[in-house]
DNA sequence: TTGTACGCGTTATCAT
DNA sequence: ATGATAACGCGTACAA
């Protein structure tokens, strides 16, 4: 059923219908009343493609996730919820479409055949081709995450170099000297993922005021890639009793390496990252962990995709967020070592 | 841009420009040379709504999940990921609606309005309005599970009642006596949960064939509420020896419980359970489970869900899988306790 | 209140 | 065989 149908069975013309809807011009009351009985009769909701088409505007928008094979970590998961549930507070559809840095079918379709308003982009890289191309396009967008040109676009990210920065102060504090970063997978840091290089360098640069012995190591988002890059962690450098690390997902793996290569947790070894608070908590022992608030960014970025959408001529905003990091039971003094 | 900018610039008219994209009518090769060029050098895909309204088809489908607000457990999120995937390479894209059971803008938005040519529909009760809606609008949809009426509709499912009844037989095997099903939550059940009634159903048939006392309890849909769940079983039953259970995300939270209650796994205390198999695999100790094949699920609904987007007239479609159970870490043999 | 042009891609029909 | 023209789908909003 369409416009025309209501109009026909409500007597009137579909322009009618269509004002008695939108209430952009005055309906008397009594045949308001009617076509909202048919309305209701029929269940008529009017066609989105060709509301869409007339108004220039679909109502929805485009979150860019992920390829989906990967499995998301929970603090991307935390962003998918709650963009989801803002939109839904917005009366907006969200079009999920998982796409990698490289040209992708789904992204472009989205993008350039205009099937929706604006678009969130998630896993921001320091020279990102979907950034160009949002940019090129002219399509509101906000970004989870931010590249190496930050005052030319929107966005809220999570300031991993000051948080991995606090965690290695945090480690030296409780007397540390040996301390590794575990990073995301070697091939994120290669494609120029932000968090990465900005976790590094909050880590030379920390390490280095302290004067700490630090090594790097690269980790895929998974348990068992968190074992192996312990063990090899440990055997290449037998004096480290820390790591920080932005790596949630590879935590439940180094705990297992480091209990069976008989390392407590945190008596003979400690570990602080940046994670989920509920993922964090649920480990165990709890990690202690800087909590990212996924809820209150994807909140912050759904509003500025709004702003933009509604006036894509402002100027850009920026939220950039250090959590304080919550003491769980996975940091403590370093063990007095005999000196070898 | 659009068609007749593509057209002006190749010095054709609309229709050509269509047809060359199309190849429903022949172009001659050069004029198709010339167009294509045009289209690669402006980056030109046609509007989704103008095509949308003229075809009749979105080529979108919409993925019903659970209200984003609750965390979705690993199975949840593992048919997510393959339902996106293989809508994917189908190249469609989705829509993602979080609805509950009750009428919701969302999902009213989205297939009343013919957003979408077809729907996917998770956490399907017994009874559900949905169902019934989207029936009664004609809009093809397959279901992750099925209502009380399964002929009725197609759908892939999991079944339950046949995996948790194995988990009793092997636990009864193993020699225990006292067993508890922790289902999900109170809520969800009371709603009509399908999942949690063939569960039960299952249950309760396998304990009376087994001669075994058995009891149940609900659970939330995270590890607090597993903690809980499992103080309160030790402590109203402290002969069991033995939980099943469909609610993957409580198991840390029972683990723990077991831990405190000083109840070693399993040395002292089994669990069997039906999981995603990442899952199982980096809880420790890792669980004996049924893995949930939801990558395959996921891909089998969209294939049904494509067939029946062709075909409306086609019969319904079902599958129902039993996945064997894995033995991992967390059932063995009943420790012989002295008679109290 | 109503008639109607518009947005844009598709396709049947007519022309070459 | 190929290209051009116009109608169509449907909701919106201006002119009448």
């Amino acid at each position: 059923m369409n416009i025309g149908e209501i109009a026909r069975r409500s007597g009137v013309s579909r322009s009618t219908v269509s004002y008695a809807l939108s209430g952009k011009r005055p309906v008397s009351e009594g045949t308001r009343r009617r076509i909202q009985a048919v309305i209701d009769e029929l269940g008529y909701q009017p066609n989105a493609a060709a509301r869409a088409l007339k108004e220039g505007r679909t109502r929805t928008i485009a979150l860019v996730i992920p390829p989906a094979s990967q499995r998301l970590t929970d603090v991307q998961l935390g962003f998918v919820a709650s963009i989801v549930d803002a939109a839904a507070r917005a009366d907006l559809d969200v079009l999920l479409s998982p796409s990698g840095g490289e040209h992708d079918r789904s992204f472009e379709r989205v993008v350039s055949g205009r099937r929706v308003d604006g678009v969130i982009l998630m896993e921001i890289r320091l020279d990102d081709d979907r950034v160009a191309r949002l940019g090129q396009i002219g399509l509101p967008f906000v970004g989870i995450g931010r590249t190496a040109r930050p005052e030319s676009m929107s966005w809220v990210d999570i300031d991993y170099e000051t948080l991995i920065a606090r965690c290695v102060h945090h480690l030296a504090d409780l007397g540390h000297r040996q301390v590794a970063l575990v990073d995301r997978s070697a091939e994120l840091a290669a494609a120029g993922y932000g968090p990465s290089h900005r976790a590094q360098a909050g880590f030379t640069r920390a390490a280095a005021e302290r004067g700490l012995t630090g090594v790097r190591a690269c980790c895929a988002d998974d348990a068992a890639a968190g074992l192996t890059c312990v063990e090899r962690l440990l055997a290449a450098h037998p004096g480290l009793t820390a790591i920080a690390t932005i790596n949630e997902a590879a935590i439940p793996g180094m705990y297992r390496a480091l209990a069976e290569a008989g390392r407590k947790v945190p008596a003979d070894f400690s570990i602080a990252g940046v994670s989920a608070r509920h993922w964090a908590e649920n480990l165990h022992p709890p990690l202690t962990a800087a909590d990212v608030p996924a809820d209150e960014l994807g909140a912050r970025a759904m509003e500025l995709l709004l702003q933009r959408i509604a006036d894509p001529g402002i100027p850009h905003r920026h939220l950039l967020v250090a959590p304080p990091i919550s003491l769980r039971g996975t940091t403590g003094p370093a063990r007095v070592r005999e000196s070898s």
